[in-house]
DNA sequence: AGGTTGCATCAACGAACGTCAATACAAGCC
DNA sequence: GGCTTGTATTGACGTTCGTTGATGCAACCT
């Protein structure tokens, strides 16, 4: 139920970082029952984050980074796409809780959130053998 | 580079199940480098038919089945959806490799895979602590 | 053969998405 | 103050997506 707010940068898109943390890893798996619709409906959203080639590879520099944060300003250059464009995917990122941003003077820096990356890598992780190469 | 071609139901969809089978899990993680173009296409189609609630909650009721399998006749009249939504929603999880069918007798029936899963666990898992709870 | 049931495909519609040029805002510098 | 740089927002465009009714096809059953 956390709201996150940042003020810091003027956007007021309420990002719903609800995430549920109170729920145990072990129910949240794909693999283990049904899901109900408002569970579906939450992890969409985060897996249509994700369902772009340009914000896996946003997510992917912003996430590999050795500092753990990346200047927009580093971001841009690297893709033959608008600035306002790639803003626009950095804020879908945002709004799916995979990473943060903070204002420092000028420039604005990204981070990934690796909770949400965690819980997603959990989530789809397949209790069984996992064997068959097919 | 295996091509999966469903005779049995028809359809010349020619599904990727490409996957780079060879490629080792450690070099095909989100942190561990910056994606390039093609990858990062390719794992956008996997996640992309992640991102929708009817087809997360198809997945997920295909994976949790005890038997391995679920027939369509199933599946269909859990949702409030027409016969050939869940039909096209079905396709487009098979397209993208996470799930697979066959035909037996008048009814279809399909399963999970669960290496498709698995790797896109393992791609979502950050090596690092993954500490910060937001 | 004809009829029925289960599922995929087709064609069309509105809604959502990705992209851009133009604009607005924030912070630094002169 | 005005100018410049970095980034977010707006409004518009074409494209893709989700959904549906109609249709087609495959397999069963008389």
């Amino acid at each position: 139920m956390s709201k996150q707010r940042l003020e810091i940068i003027g956007q007021d898109v309420d990002v719903d970082v609800d995430a549920d943390a109170g729920a145990d890893a072990c129910c949240r798996r794909l693999a283990a029952a049904p899901l109900d619709d408002d569970r579906a409906a939450e992890l969409a959203k985060v897996f249509k984050a994700l369902g772009d080639p340009v914000r896996l590879r946003l997510l992917s520099m912003i996430a590999s980074q050795d500092d753990g944060e990346v200047c927009v300003c580093e971001l841009t250059p690297a893709f033959d796409l608008s600035q306002p464009t790639i803003s626009h995917h950095l804020k879908l990122l945002r709004q799916a809780g995979l990473i943060d941003c903070e204002r420092r003077g000028t420039w604005v820096y990204y981070w990934a959130l690796p909770d949400a990356l965690a819980r997603l890598a959990s989530f789809l992780t397949v209790p069984r053998s996992a064997g068959a190469t097919a």
